[in-house]
DNA sequence: TGTTCATTTGAACAAATATTCAAATGATGG
DNA sequence: CCATCATTTGAATATTTGTTCAAATGAACA
């Protein structure tokens, strides 16, 4: 037999999660960022531009995929500062923006490769 | 004037760059590893599982989102072994499975934090 | 066994999103 | 200037995805 009531329901439960909750803002604000990270795409656009500063074209052909989006997606990386882009004549090169994204990249890799237990 | 030609040009830049390319099924797994991550329902799971081991109805009443769409969404987390469960009578607990949970998140915050340099 | 409670499940609908295509910018060099 | 090259942009389409609702499971207890 396992008892009659759910640990849920023990003392001062309800106001310790309450305090541990994620408010709406927040919770929007990160999930805008992950979801950045949440397509192959982006992915592939992101993990070829760790140790290379790169233009649209150079992307493109590395990863195999039409200009015209990878254009789109740089964009919207841009907008959430995970690249930055400085242009020189034709072209403008795009490179990460600071360490955090090859640390997230870094952990959800270890993640994948630790697999079920 | 700025140089008539492109820095990915250069001598054994696309060898480089092949080098340190995500292949497909790698880019696909990450990128539904982040999908997960990248939704404010989920993240909101994730982050009162965060110390807390809870059932479902308790995580629907913390976080205000339907027992279904919950247990929906657990289940999802569930198969990227992002959370674990266990049962203890009518109750189901569920809780974190590694520190990889938390230390995404926590990259994450701090990004946003930072944010615009 | 029958009722109740916690959770899961599947189908259906609505909303979000990635890519394509065609056209527009912005910069270079003859 | 004009032609060309690199990149951006916007609208349209096709796909993915989260929630809801109703019904099904599984465990407890009387």
């Amino acid at each position: 037999m396992s008892g009659g009531h759910c640990i849920c329901e023990s003392e001062g439960f309800d106001e310790r999660v309450r305090a541990s909750t994620l408010d709406d803002d927040t919770a929007m604000d990160l999930s805008d960022l992950f979801k950045l990270f949440g397509d192959s795409t982006r992915l592939r656009i992101l993990w070829v531009l760790k140790g290379n500063e790169m233009c649209v074209d150079a992307i493109s052909n590395a990863i195999g995929v039409s200009v015209s989006a990878v254009s789109h997606q740089l964009k919207a990386l841009k907008g959430a500062n995970l690249v930055r882009s400085r242009r020189d004549g034709k072209w403008i090169y795009y490179s990460l923006c600071d360490e955090h994204v090859e640390s997230l990249l870094a952990t959800a890799m270890e993640h994948l490769r630790e697999g079920p237990e």
